[in-house]
DNA sequence: GCCAACGTTGGC
DNA sequence: GCCAACGTTGGC
């Protein structure tokens, strides 16, 4: 597995249970209409890395669960869509401007790690969700990872 | 729903 | 090329 990465979703939206429920729990990963996490998944998710599904703007926001990606970067077919919420005017096929990944759903938690958890463990103080709130698509550290999967047990 | 952080856009 | 306005995100 290469590199490790945090997805943030609205469980209301596309939540860890809407990923698992998919066939072979395969889902496309779009919606992102954010540049710096458009960059992110643009140019560094890769088949293989890991990821940590993060439930956002919800009552007890966290991560949820796991998945990996199956499918690097192609335009997300929603940017051409006049009639999806996604739909961008000024992506065109021969230059589009927002990305999506396709991801497998891996495993959900018992119950999420919430945010305020995280906050409060020590060798967690250099996440990106710690630094900067309000990114979607996010590199996470192997050690991250392997303490966000521990607090789970 | 408020508002703060960040990146892009566009007038000059 | 400056910088104000705007869009997106997300905790509270």
């Amino acid at each position: 597995m290469a590199n490790y990465w945090l997805f943030k979703s609205e469980p209301d939206e596309y939540g860890i249970e809407d990923l698992r429920k998919e066939r072979d729990g395969v889902g496309r990963w779009n919606g992102i209409r954010n540049y710096q996490a458009r960059n992110f998944l643009r140019d560094e998710v890769v088949v293989g890395d890991g990821v940590l599904i993060y439930h956002s703007q919800c009552k007890v926001p966290g991560v949820a669960g796991t998945a990996k990606v199956v499918k690097a970067a192609y335009p997300d077919p929603a940017q051409f869509d006049s009639a999806s919420d996604y739909f961008d005017p000024k992506a065109t096929r021969e230059t589009p401007r927002w990305f999506c990944v396709d991801i497998q759903f891996d495993s959900a938690f018992d119950e999420v790690v919430p945010l305020k958890a995280i906050k409060q463990q020590e060798p967690l103080g250099e996440m990106v969700l710690l630094k900067q709130g309000r990114l979607s698509i996010q590199p996470v550290t192997a050690k991250e990872w392997k303490y966000i999967l521990k607090m789970t047990s």
